[in-house]
DNA sequence: TGATCGTCTGTAAACGTTTACGGATTGGGG
DNA sequence: CCCCAATCCGTAAACGTTTACAGACGATCA
């Protein structure tokens, strides 16, 4: 496999210098018969641009990293899915981190922008601690956050508003007469998890309901887990009439338990989870959810991202996406779903 | 934000020449002294090595790109996430694009290896056509396909055996007492599309079953027409008894059309999907899917690609992954389930 | 003491582009 | 016929590295 023609090829072919070269490539004004010339060369030769070298010399390398916490979990696909087109349109190629959650995987894609091998980076940390403060404050290229970060940082960031999303579950679960209503929720010092853990409490004092330690349950945002806590909960409080589950994987946990147990959902127990993933409409019975708006945080942090990559230089900005409840079966029970599930609905194929 | 520095700062401060400084940073032989001064310098200046300038020089990327058909198929999505890790481990960056199975777009990413912005590709196109073939033949990086292509392409290959897959689905159904086995599936001319036609056809065939042109109903390989599809079959013949469908997301529209149809699932009518997708076990009834080891298939990928990039010149390697049936209660009925999904089962969470 | 060897370091070229600058060519006007 | 402006093009430097080569230096040996 020969090495592949540079603009030096093409200029010898042509009978012209690299310079010219250049300038027909770029669409710079030059004579017909030398654009004749080149383009006949470069089509012969199978020319294509270095991009390695383009980069270096105009410093921009149309590549835009996405560091995700996890490639596993729907909510981040999500926003994949909206970014990914979003910055294609642009020109933009997509380098994917997944950093596991792990704080010095994201640290690490922090420092690499020093590398230079992006022009900007979206990052949706499941915590912020001060390094990644210290490493925002002094990144090399343009970042856009997802997620949550203190007052007074100056970074561009695109946030949920959890706290509004769980007050939406919650007051329709209170409307439908639930009283108990138990919350299952992911680590607290996550930022999620920290959000989510107050939202509740605070919806539950505005309804003029009691906070009850015993109807909180705390594991991690997975199924399994999920699951275990839900099998605690029960133990504990057999009463409880609502859950109101952290995201979805932990809210398909608890339907697994609830009907090992014999629990009927939505009659005994309601289940409410969160990010609303395609998991929710697929399970049965389908999953009401609170969506967090995944989808438009995506597309709304990929274009901000592009705005600075235009040069806009403003002040940082914060957008908040508002959140949406999709009620379905297990709240509002099976009638919704005979109502809903015909087969003209649903979406989901492009 | 001053430009970074670069090797030359750090000569300059270090009282060295870039030379050195690179010798120092890439670990060769060097004094202690000269060491001990360039670490100092690279240190205080915070100095970070430009990807892009190193890559021109060594002719190498540290970049891998995976092109999927589909950002919203979790088949590609279960690829990804062992893809990622792998590449990861080895010093890769992972560049995303999505085609959207359109033949141009592959063709463009193909072509795009000319600009040599990555060291190798994996791919998994929908349909293989003569252009792709051209292009295999010519690419200027290491390629691995996912999927099967034309005998005789001298390119590294990762199959599934969809064949087999569908005769375990058909045998199982068989097994269960279904005659009356329908067959919903994607386009004809599109890879799996073909494939599991095929083998549905030779299935039936050696199970003795007369193969029967309206039990096969051809859809895409989307929800939405996935139901449709299987609501024109049940207008046609009402008494189909099992329906293998090409894939879990046309499944899980069957699964919507045989519930507002009141059928039941399985003892009315058993019903497979296929690729053993997330939202297999997470829909209900649960979904019998086979699984085609998407997962298996993109780690596989990976490490093809990451042997070619380690300098293998040998033959082209064709892996063959075996498929696996994943039986569930839309076929094993709510017994499996029962005995199934106790909180400790389904895995899930890393 | 001088030749020889080994170790370490600096100079410079190279990777494949883009682009500032100035020289050559052309054409038109006086 | 000459001059000037406009147009086009080539030379060379630059982007930030890596690395071949050769020079400098000190040490070792005869």
């Amino acid at each position: 496999m020969a090495d592949g023609p540079t603009i030096n090829t093409i200029a010898e072919r042509a009978g012209v210098s690299i310079a010219s070269v250049s300038r027909v490539l770029n669409g710079l004004p030059t004579r017909q018969e030398t654009v004749r010339k080149v383009m006949a060369a470069a089509d012969e030769l199978g020319y294509v641009r270095n991009a390695v070298a383009r980069s270096l010399k105009s410093r921009r390398t149309h590549q835009v990293a996405f560091a995700m916490a996890d490639v596993g979990n729907p909510a981040y696909l999500a926003m994949l899915r909206e970014i990914q087109p979003v910055l294609k349109a642009a020109g933009y190629r997509l380098v994917l981190h997944s950093t596991d959650a792990v704080a010095a995987d994201e640290i690490d894609v922090l420092h690499s922008l020093g590398e230079r091998y992006v022009d900007g980076l979206i990052m949706s940390p499941l915590r912020v601690t001060e390094a990644h403060l210290r490493m925002l404050a002094t990144a090399r290229a343009p970042v856009v956050i997802i997620g949550s970060v203190p007052e007074g940082t100056r970074v561009d960031n695109v946030r949920a508003d959890s706290r509004t999303g769980v007050r939406l579950a919650v007051d329709h679960l209170y409307a439908l007469g639930r009283r108990r209503i138990a919350m299952i929720n992911g680590p607290l010092d996550t930022v999620p998890g920290a959000a989510r853990g107050a939202a509740y409490r605070e919806a539950l004092h505005d309804l003029g309901l009691p906070y009850d330690e015993s109807l909180v349950q705390i594991g991690d945002f997975y199924r399994p887990e999920g699951a275990r806590a839900v099998a605690a909960l029960l133990d504990r409080v057999p009463d409880v009439d609502a859950l109101m589950c952290a995201n979805d994987l932990i809210a398909l946990g608890a339907l697994d338990v609830l009907r090992a147990a014999g629990k009927r959902v939505p009659e005994d127990v309601a289940v409410v989870g969160m990010d609303d993933t395609d998991l929710a409409a697929a399970s049965w019975p389908s999953l009401t959810s609170v969506s967090l708006g995944s989808a438009e945080r995506g597309k709304a942090a990929a274009e901000l991202l592009l705005e600075r990559l235009r040069g806009d230089a403003g002040e940082p900005r914060v957008v908040t996406v508002p959140p949406r409840l999709a009620v379905r079966a297990s709240t509002a029970g099976p009638d919704y779903d005979r109502r809903q599930s015909g087969y003209d609905g649903e979406g989901g194929g492009k």
